[in-house]
DNA sequence: CCGATCGTTGTTGCG
DNA sequence: GCGCAACAACGATCG
């Protein structure tokens, strides 16, 4: 009846709102909280400083919210499939317990877990928590299809109801009985540093967003605090350049499961509660239900951070310009709004939905012509957030690849800003360099005369970069580049013979209305 | 099968 | 300062 269980952490990095948790303390006898550092995850993409660095914040907090539990967190070196097994052995484990992850990878990973799971007579519990639904669901309800659009995807949550409510976090009194043993002293279970992980602490700048559950939840209850904010939200009122965030910056922690989207989710609803609030796809449940649905595309889409191979994206001839990607990437494209954009991604490690949007237009479709995979592996390393569904989902919308269409809206990478800070005070919070500029020319500084380069110090072209690309000129060349890409396509769409199950579809479609209908009235 | 509608977040210039 | 149309024109969904 009794177990020696380990709960693996992956994402879901927290106490509160954790099922799978909950389910490792039943008839526990001992407990072992294990984070894997897998070598996969540097070896495949590259992690910037900042996202280490919350990662071991996160991970910091775990572990010292697991030792008031009187147990601890154990941060295991190596490969999951290697590792696991030998902890089962070691620990004597008889069940092992994890939330489920939907990525593709986290899917083989799991797979492969199982099955050695089994080998070594291991029960295994994965629960649902990461995310709102149960992502297979809303495919199933959908035809076997992930909507692509938002008003689709409302219209099918419609019938699976509302989000399970969060479970509580474990207390002691749940922690009866069950004991973490001290291991051995020389094993290496401690929390990894900087240098462990092959980063230079020296390079580290003072950190604006600290990773870990507390640090989430401060932060919600400080959103949570002021209803008037919360109810009126409308996201494409926000600001892309504030000096300070005009958004939550929750995104980092839901991203690590520091905090539970069904969390989140429940206090936005005690907030709105006998409130007149705002809706989806604008309001704070609409963010929620945009993470939903870009999961839920890429589980339900193949090769979903790929152009190729991936059916909903638009097979663009994207450029190879080197330069201009690093010039974008190291913030000296020349256009002051969107470096400082890509100054601020790099410093702190967040930047506004806008700002992405912005820069996102410049590389792909907008100006540069750059594929929206080397943006994607740019945010992947620098972004707190960097979430892989949420990516590549996002990053084909921008460069209107998939889900968003009307490429001849372009972002102007002097105009956008404008709108919210006329006086550039965001340049001149990221670029220093140009602070003196006058406000007439801080988005195009390639325009004062002379003189007024030489009074702010700084001349275009020697001490900041000449604009890389006329913006006015290019992007119209841009435009008819992705109508010839989208030419192409319609054709092909027509007679793919993917969607040559057609004939077959009829019938499934049917036989899902027959289990829909059985579904409603039980 | 087809046409109408709509789509979280464009820009510019006019009145 | 704001609302509006033109710009050139897309696909997914729905009836």
């Amino acid at each position: 009846m009794t177990h020696n269980c380990i709960h693996w952490f992956r994402k879901g990095l927290r106490l509160h709102d954790n099922p799978a948790l909950t389910a490792a303390l039943r008839d526990c006898k001992q407990l072992y909280p294990v984070f894997i550092l897998d070598p996969w995850f540097p070896n495949n993409t590259k992690i910037g400083i900042n996202r280490w660095r919350f990662l071991i914040g996160a991970l910091k907090d775990l572990d010292c919210s697991l030792r008031k539990l009187n147990s601890r967190l154990f941060v295991v070196r190596g490969k999951p499939d290697e590792v696991l097994p030998e902890l089962f052995r070691k620990w004597k484990i008889t069940r092992l317990t994890f939330e489920v992850d939907t990525e593709p990878y986290s899917l083989q990973r799991d797979m492969e877990v199982l099955k050695l799971a089994g080998d070594h007579g291991v029960e295994v519990i994965q629960k649902i928590s990461h995310t709102l639904y149960n992502l297979e669901r809303i495919i199933d309800e959908n035809n076997q299809k992930a909507p692509l659009t938002y008003v689709r995807f409302q219209t099918v949550l419609k019938s699976m109801g509302l989000p399970k409510r969060p479970v509580p976090s474990p207390s002691l009194e749940n922690m009866k009985g069950v004991i973490t043993p001290c291991t051995d002293k020389h094993e290496n279970y401690g929390i990894p540093t900087l240098e462990e992980l092959g980063q230079d602490p020296e390079l580290a700048i003072p950190e604006v967003f600290p990773g870990g559950e507390q640090e989430a939840l401060k932060r919600l209850d400080k959103y949570m605090d002021k209803p008037g904010w919360v109810c009126s939200f409308e996201k494409p009122q926000t600001s892309p350049n504030a000096l300070t965030p005009s958004t939550t910056v929750l995104s980092p922690y839901v991203r690590f499961g520091c905090l539970s989207a069904r969390t989140f989710w429940w206090r936005l609803s005690d907030v709105y509660q006998g409130k007149k609030h705002s809706q989806p796809p604008v309001s704070l449940h609409g963010q929620l239900l945009w993470r939903e649905f870009f999961y839920t595309a890429a589980l339900g889409v193949p090769n979903f951070n790929k152009m190729e191979g991936n059916p909903v994206c638009v097979q663009v001839d994207w450029d190879d310009k080197p330069d201009h990607l690093a010039a974008w990437r190291e913030a000296r494209t020349g256009f002051p709004f969107i470096d400082a954009i890509m100054t601020q991604l790099r410093q702190e490690g967040w930047i506004h939905h806008l700002a992405r949007h912005a820069v996102a237009c410049f590389l792909t479709r907008g100006d540069l012509w750059i594929s929206w995979e080397e943006g994607q592996k740019v945010f992947e390393e620098l972004l707190l957030d960097a979430d892989w569904a949420l990516n590549a989902g996002n990053w084909q919308w921008l460069s209107a690849s998939a889900f968003f269409h009307q490429y001849f809206r372009v972002y102007s990478p002097v105009a956008f800003g404008k709108k919210t800070d006329k006086h550039g005070d965001y340049i001149k919070k990221y670029l220093p360099l140009l602070k003196k500029f006058p406000d007439q020319y801080i988005y195009e500084p390639w325009k004062a005369p002379r003189s007024i380069q030489e009074r702010a110090g700084c001349i275009v072209g020697k001490d900041y970069p000449r604009p890389i690309v006329e913006h006015e000129i290019i992007s119209k060349k841009n435009i008819q580049r992705m109508k010839a890409a989208y030419a192409k396509r319609s054709p092909q769409t027509a007679e793919s013979p993917s969607k040559g199950k057609g004939v077959k579809r009829k019938r499934e479609s049917i036989k899902d209305m027959l289990t829909k209908k059985k579904k409603k009235s039980d």
